[in-house]
DNA sequence: TTGACTGTTAGCCATATGGTTAACAATACG
DNA sequence: CGTATTGTTAACCATATGGCTAACAGTCAA
């Protein structure tokens, strides 16, 4: 259980790791677009373009719904959400951590 | 440079996209650690976990400071700030269609 | 029906990643 | 001194990643 929640952690950020498909994340972030609306000036082929498609799918990132001949694109803002949440946990405790010795060097100044 | 940007991005979704490397960086944040105490637990050899350190350390996540014949691992906070600020403004955007994400949401909590 | 359009699969290649063992370097300690 | 401790480098291996071209599948439209 721990172990899959680490391995869809994995997927996740693997998943934006890569400039491409970042981008793709976010132009859907503006709303659903075609594979072609989104990547159409991409410096890659297309079969590239596929397998950024299939990580991205494969994290949860996003959802494709097959439309005649092309395919929608929808992003999953929660599949996202477990990512964010631990960088932000890492964040606080680290920020927490600076307050912590700001304080203490402000006591030192104060004191001494 | 929007290029080096965006390496440096890449460098920092990687480094945290491994789960050793995760919890290396958990544990760091309550603090200092030598490798040793870091990563004893790990399941891994010696070099394989110097390989794990040469990844956070090249993102910048990490700074190493040798101390005798240890090397003490020092969280960089500043770091990270970058790859968290990318997926909180993602965050904020589909946040802004939560009728969207609600579904996804309701659907987590009826499946588990 | 023929062809154009959208996108994927198959197969290939180079490089990166994550792991191993063996050997080494530097420091600490008896 | 000799030896244990801490951690790295070197060399190797298997698999993953990211790219390509060629070929295909399905849909739309003339």
């Amino acid at each position: 259980m721990a172990n899959s929640q680490a391995a869809t952690l994995d997927r996740s950020f693997v998943a934006v790791a890569h400039p491409l498909r970042r981008t793709i994340l976010e132009r859907l972030a503006e709303g659903e677009l075609t594979v072609g609306e989104a990547t159409h000036d991409f410096p890659v082929s297309k079969p590239a373009i596929s397998k950024h498609l299939r990580v991205l799918e494969e994290a949860g990132a996003i959802v494709r719904v097959i439309d005649g001949r092309t395919h929608r694109l929808r992003l999953n803002g929660a599949s996202l959400e477990e990512a964010y949440a631990w960088l932000a946990r890492q964040r606080a405790l680290w920020e927490r951590k600076l307050d912590v010795v700001e304080e203490f060097l402000k006591e030192q100044e104060d004191g001494a």
